[in-house]
DNA sequence: TTTATATATGAATGTTTATTCATATATTCA
DNA sequence: TGAATATATGAATAAACATTCATATATAAA
């Protein structure tokens, strides 16, 4: 793996993506789109949350071009838009999974 | 890969590592140390950043054990102290790097 | 065109958190 | 032992942010 250098642009830029990843909400948000697209109300249902909790949260995943969707009918329906978003959540949860060696 | 599955507490963890990197000081402290080992002034002065403003962040950074530290008199070197703590940043800069086109 | 359903969004609220300031601790040197 | 240097830390402050509530928009169905 070559180092690439980042200057202080990539590193504000880099920390608030990995700020998409810190928090919950949205972690699980992401966990379940890994099985394919789900609507909002499926989302909200999953997590046990309020419709426009997950609305707020999808909006943001959405404007940082993690998630794409498309609308069939009433129903909009969500889905990972980044393959390194895919590899950045296996690579952190390998990573506290083989921290708690189970 | 291969998809692990992740339950709920698995997830909240999993939102709180990534929390470690979802600040721009914390992400330029990793971004500093991955040429190796540097002293608290240094980091502080690499910064451009106050001395206290640095120990809180080396503080919460090592006890999420993605620090380790020497003593060597009245300095304290620290260093990255998790091969995952590399491999993720690099794989979020690759990504905000390739987003760019850069 | 009225009603029902799915989603989005602005404002308010409460919580979390990064930084600063002042001070404490630890080590070295005179 | 006293002064100087490096680091740590508690308390205070300000800024960021997640959730809730109320409401708006969009689509479909009656």
């Amino acid at each position: 793996m070559k180092k690439k250098k980042a200057d202080l642009k990539d590193l504000f830029e880099l920390s608030e993506f990995f700020k998409f990843f810190g928090d919950s909400t949205r972690i699980r948000i992401i966990e379940f789109l890994r099985q394919g697209e789900q609507s909002v109300l499926a989302i909200a249902n999953y997590l046990e949350m309020g419709q426009s909790a997950i609305s707020h949260q999808l909006r943001i995943l959405r404007m940082a071009n993690l998630l794409t969707f498309r609308r069939e009918g009433k129903t909009i329906y969500y889905r990972l838009d980044d393959e390194h978003v895919e590899k950045i959540f296996q690579l952190g949860l390998e990573h506290i999974l083989h921290k708690r060696g189970k």
